[in-house]
DNA sequence: ATGATAATCGAACGTTCGTTCGATGTCAAG
DNA sequence: CTTGACATCGAACGAACGTTCGATTATCAT
């Protein structure tokens, strides 16, 4: 067979969302019966490409679906014979606590570059009531949109840039700020 | 009810990574009966909560499951109310191409701030051979993992920092490396 | 109160599901 | 060649599936 049943079958859960059945396993896979299918799908279950749920559904295994979170470089790199008990997790479920309030948006400016956030950076948006001093904020400021630090002295709350060729912010009308950043993400490649 | 069905079928996905059958549908949400879930979910299908694929099965629709990618910050930012034809997709689809070469690493030290890479940042590394001038690359260099711009003149191939503490490193054994950076995350809450 | 509209229920349907079984085919080791 | 381990197949099973229906109950503007 030229590609594995594993990748044909995770292909097909990363295109529809969804596992495929053992009938839809037999038909992507070329297989011309379900308990072959069956059987395939046990010796991935075998080899930890893929899991059954409590109610016995077919769920991505532990080698798949997610990204292996391992230490710090520093600290030294498993080689890739030795992955083992490493920490397996989706991206959005690092990032993302309430995915119905979550934005990504991208970056123009620079006035983050002290930050590390640089033009065309996405940075991970929540809208939430909870701001603090401190975060890093959306915010629609006298009808333009920016990001800044959220600071406060005494009563007065204003908006401070992580470049110093930017002046702080201090709002001349009511401040609303309901976007906090969670996450800033450049793409390399 | 306290809670809205679709976000109960969601905390279901998110949980289970896969969707509910319409039975299991009536059993989280309280509902007392297979059709009633039938019917609750037809309606989250016209409300854009869920969307069945060309099997007939539940998956997740474009109000949910993923992240709305918007327009950038300065160029306006659309309300809560006009969430309309924005992408939508899930952070892994956006960052990772190939899942099993894919890892997530901590970075520890300051060589290359002025990239906008912090300490404490993770970075998206990807083990390929196709490593180009210019690349961020995680090396094993004389037997120490760093990251660093991958850099080459004539046939002299080097490794630089992107901070000016730090000097330019040119391996004196051979230099193999297979770990390109692709995106760098840093989380903020 | 009244009627319109929508939500819920329980029962029923044909279909598809996961699973088991026995037969057949394939290949390498003895 | 024989043996055993394993992959594949087609048929069959009951269970769970998605869906439809008619009746009952809740919701709400009139």
């Amino acid at each position: 067979m030229k590609t594995p049943y594993h990748e044909t079958i995770l292909e097909f859960f990363s295109e529809h969302r969804r596992m495929p059945s053992y009938a839809e396993i037999a038909r992507i896979t070329g297989l011309n019966s379900k308990s072959s299918a069956y059987h395939a799908a046990n010796r991935l279950i075998r080899e930890g490409w893929l899991v059954k749920d409590d109610a016995g559904k077919l769920i991505p295994g532990p080698r798949t679906s997610g990204i292996r979170l391992l230490g710090s470089i520093a600290a030294g790199f498993p080689s890739p014979a030795e992955e083992e008990l490493a920490d397996v997790m989706t991206l959005d479920q690092l990032l993302i606590r309430n995915p119905q309030a979550t934005f990504l948006l991208k970056v123009t400016g620079d006035s983050m570059v002290d930050e590390g956030i640089k033009h065309g950076d996405l940075v991970l948006v929540e809208r939430t009531t909870d701001i603090k001093p401190g975060d890093i904020v959306v915010a629609n400021i006298d009808g333009e949109w920016t990001i800044k630090y959220f600071r406060r002295r005494g009563k007065q709350v204003y908006l401070e840039p992580a470049n110093k060729k930017y002046r702080t912010i201090v709002p001349r009308e009511e401040l609303k700020i309901d976007l906090v950043v969670k996450a800033v993400i450049r793409q390399y490649r």
